[in-house]
DNA sequence: ATAATAGTGTCTATTAGACACTATTAA
DNA sequence: TTAATAGTGTCTAATAGACACTATTAT
């Protein structure tokens, strides 16, 4: 009909030591054999029933994870970048806490912190440069940052990853109004210690109904 | 390769006596052929260098209408929403003052509200809740709502897009304080007269740097 | 002058941030 | 006890909205 080459693409993020950082690997085939890129693969019409399922399906069989968040980020498309002909790519960007990552495990997967990142195949950089764009932005005014971070959290660390992505100091009392404004935390009865010299802080979790969609502000930050 | 349908569908957008409109065609052909539809098209590798070459192809090959402001919305994909098969559709949407439609005067458009919509093939509705959506949040902080109104206009007028767009009455004072903020408007030396028998406004026109993209307000609206 | 809408000055309410103070742990 | 960080009360600054007043036109 109309051969398009049609393909997704992740861009799965995780917050680790050195900043935000971008799974990659190396790719095992022609064209760019060998370079380190964004998981990716084609869709597989047969297989996938919508381009949904071709990003989880592409994320959980080269990176071994399994029900991140992941959002439609939006399409690459034409005749300039895949030297195979005229494609389109559909990008979708996925969040996870780091010991997810460790957790899976799989062998050719590794991170890149965002600022830092190697020479990249296609529009990969472009595509990476859209889905930080994107966090960056949607962490202005949503809880969005909190699937960045483990099932268990206390507010410093939450509030440390918001100022990561926005690359800002934030005030403490008006983050944790606005904690509270969003309404999506719940306190855990245990306590933190581990790492603390100091005065344990409060344990929170996502309450359910925001465990797969997003908390918005109505006035950001 | 892989046999994937890929098409673009354009959601064009304007605002008339009754409220927010789409722009919709009777499909040419099968599937759904007769039935009101969105604008949209395959997409032709050999002509269009990029998908938003090929949305610009189909507003102008179908509506006549030439440089309208213009984004890409999202790409919808699956199995199920085209008869035909396995189907991509790269869905943008475009707005345009009113004025600019009848100018066209392409004729099988067709103007229906969006609070009247008529049935629609495929999973059109859906795109157009998406156009919608999008629309109304970047409403809320940008000024892309100035895409809907003519080359000149009055703060009264825009007041009166942003709040039909909002759905709700906007403070006069904190409006012109915000536009003053936005920075993005110079006077006209004209004078709006016309339809009032009462003072006549200021004209306004969009700064060249805000023609073809948006400006931002820090804190929305 | 009157009616009608444009445009502004200013007061009040709401929201955000600064800052300091109390709380709770380990050593 | 001290050091260190969690958590909160409260004052101040910034922003948004209410409201009324002046301005400019047609009749």
């Amino acid at each position: 009909m109309n051969d398009v080459i049609c393909t997704v693409d992740t861009v799965l993020l995780t917050l680790g030591d050195d900043g935000l950082s971008v799974a990659l690997l190396k790719r095992e085939r022609e064209p760019y054999k060998g370079v380190a890129a964004l998981p990716g693969g084609y869709i597989h019409p047969d297989e996938d029933r919508h381009g949904f399922d071709a990003a989880l399906r592409v994320l959980k069989s080269k990176t071994g994870i399994d029900a991140p968040y992941l959002e439609q980020l939006a399409a690459f498309s034409g005749a300039a970048r895949d030297p195979r002909g005229w494609s389109l790519s559909l990008a979708y960007y996925a969040l996870v806490p780091h010991a997810v990552i460790a957790a899976a495990g799989h062998p050719g997967v590794k991170l890149a912190s965002v600022d830092r990142l190697p020479p990249l195949p296609f529009d990969h950089a472009t595509i990476i440069a859209a889905a930080l764009e994107r966090l960056r932005s949607k962490s202005q005014y949503s809880s969005l940052p909190c699937f960045l971070v483990g099932e268990l959290f206390t507010l410093p660390q939450l509030q440390r990853v918001y100022e990561a992505l926005m690359g800002e100091g934030l005030n403490k009392v008006s983050f944790r109004r606005k904690m509270a404004e969003l309404d999506m935390l719940e306190a855990a009865e245990g306590q933190m210690d581990a790492s603390s010299p100091s005065r344990p802080a409060q344990l929170y979790r996502l309450r359910p109904q925001f465990r797969d969609r997003l908390a918005l502000l109505k006035r950001g930050l």
